[in-house]
RNA sequence: GUGGCCGUAGCUCAACAGGUAGAGCACCGGAUUGUGACUCCGGAGGUAGCGGGUUCAAGACCCGUCGGCCACCCCA
């Protein structure tokens, strides 16, 4: 192998793969689409206070987690860890925010971590950011396109939804407070990494994988008991939405997220199916980040969810879809014929262009571009060989002919052959 | 950053108390001069991730290093 390969965790997705991107692809922007939301598209590089300033200084992504280099006049820049941060900047800057945006967006993102599965350092997550609406028919909207997604994937029945509220800043900071209050009485008893935590950032303590340390939270102080007026209401009447619109979803309240900005709902669509990496798409409100940025104080709420993680279920989940086969093989031996067979290819994409025809190259014996045709999938091998071009005519034969069925061919003249190909290849 | 498992042909994998590599699939060619698939025959393809050590001898053992997978962490 050449010593140049790909960089860890960056990786190739290949033709065997590519017709599930699309099929995922397709179906996210119908969906999308469908809601009205506008798609939007965003530089892959940003400068890096953008994301210190959003994500979080103390946060794992921005401590590290984030390609940053300096550019050639020595300005700090970084490869977008995630969408958001880049989308309300660009919301700010180009005006966009004084009415109500609905935007979506897809593309790479970029984060340092070990890679295993479902996480790689290159990967492509689809954002959809609702701008303008504070109230939770917003929240249940966002939620509800994501469940007609999962439906319309064929995904619904491996996803889980998980819902929070997260309250303002300061019933976060008032429990916070508490939080740290009562495990510092615990601190021995708690698992390593949450004894980390405890004073960088106390709330991840909530979703440690840790058993020993989810007992203990048992009789610790509950975030919900610190939720202000407003933020329970929200989150009530966001619940009674999403009971009406028949979506199910489980209450965890020890679901907190590891991005600074977000405030109120919070939400996480999980699968079982995914080993470690179950969480395919996530996200909440961040009512804060617009003014955070110096844009003019805007609610917003949006989520994320990982492609790859996505294509993964797909591939695992449904019956694999086919890449789009090919209709026809050209097989042609002998120069004239070649010219002949060329040309007459070339008028057939004119006058049918769904068709997909694939013109035999690298020359070869008659038996070994027949043995190319039936390789390729193709339904019938266009054949010209010496009689055809004495007769200026063309030899269509089946190749894919049912059990018991003989192989059919016909040889037809060149005039004949569009019309031919119509009734014989008709999708 | 930490831990476990792994690294032999394009792919999936073998072998052997340590005696210098093999199968299936894929690929290429042929089986009476223009017809694929099935079958048969043949061919090409590996300095065993890399470097060092032990040994008369190492793909097999030891050390290092690089890479992969999974998990922790973190997150989509």
């Amino acid at each position: 192998m050449s010593e140049i390969t790909a960089i860890r965790g960056m990786n190739d997705i290949l033709p065997s793969d590519t017709a599930c991107w699309q099929f995922l692809e397709r179906t996210i922007a119908a969906v999308v689409s469908s809601y009205g939301y506008g798609e939007i598209r965003l530089p892959v590089v940003e400068k890096t206070a953008l994301f210190k300033r959003s994500i979080g200084e103390v946060t794992d992504i921005v401590e590290k987690e984030m390609y940053t280099f300096d550019d050639r006049n020595g300005d700090s820049m970084t490869l977008r860890p995630e969408g958001t941060a880049g989308c309300v900047r660009a919301a700010i800057q180009q005006g966009l925010l004084n009415t109500i945006q609905r935007l979506w967006y897809t593309g790479p993102m970029f984060r340092y971590e070990r890679p295993q599965k479902g996480r790689q350092r290159q990967f492509h997550q689809t954002g959809v950011e609702a701008f303008g609406v504070a109230t939770p028919d917003m929240d249940a909207e966002l939620i509800l396109l994501c469940a007609r997604l999962w439906q319309q994937l064929g995904l619904a029945d491996s996803m889980e939804l998980q819902l929070n509220s997260i309250g303002s800043a300061d019933a976060r900071r008032a429990y916070r407070a508490a939080l740290v209050e009562f495990l510092e009485t615990k601190v021995d008893m708690l698992d390593e990494d949450s004894q980390r935590r405890l004073h960088s950032n106390p709330l991840r303590i909530l979703d440690s994988k840790n058993a020993q340390t989810q007992a203990l939270l048992d009789d610790g102080p509950s975030l919900e008991d610190f939720l202000d007026e407003e933020a329970q209401a929200d989150f009530s009447r966001l619940c009674e939405l999403l009971q009406a619109a028949g979506v199910k979803y489980v209450v965890n309240r020890r679901l907190v997220r590891g991005l600074d900005y977000y405030n109120k709902t919070v939400f996480e669509w999980v699968t079982q199916k995914l080993g470690a990496q179950g969480t395919v798409c996530a996200g909440g409100r961040y009512d804060g980040l617009v003014a955070q940025l110096g844009g003019k104080a805007t609610p917003a709420i949006g989520c994320a969810m990982g492609m790859e993680r996505l294509v993964l279920l797909l591939l695992e989940q449904s019956e694999p879809l086919t890449a789009s086969h090919i209709d026809a093989y050209v097989v042609a031996v002998g120069e004239e014929a070649q010219c002949q067979a060329l040309a007459t290819t070339e008028k057939l994409r004119d006058q049918l262009p769904q068709l997909r025809i694939v013109q035999h190259a690298g020359g070869g014996s008659f038996k070994s571009q027949m043995k190319k045709a039936d390789k390729s999938g193709a339904q019938a091998a266009l054949i010209w060989g010496e009689d055809e071009v004495a007769a200026q005519t063309v030899t269509v034969k089946s190749l894919r002919a049912s059990d018991g069925e003989r192989a059919t061919q016909v040889t037809v003249a060149l005039q004949d052959l569009e019309n031919t190909l119509r009734t014989a290849l008709a999708h």
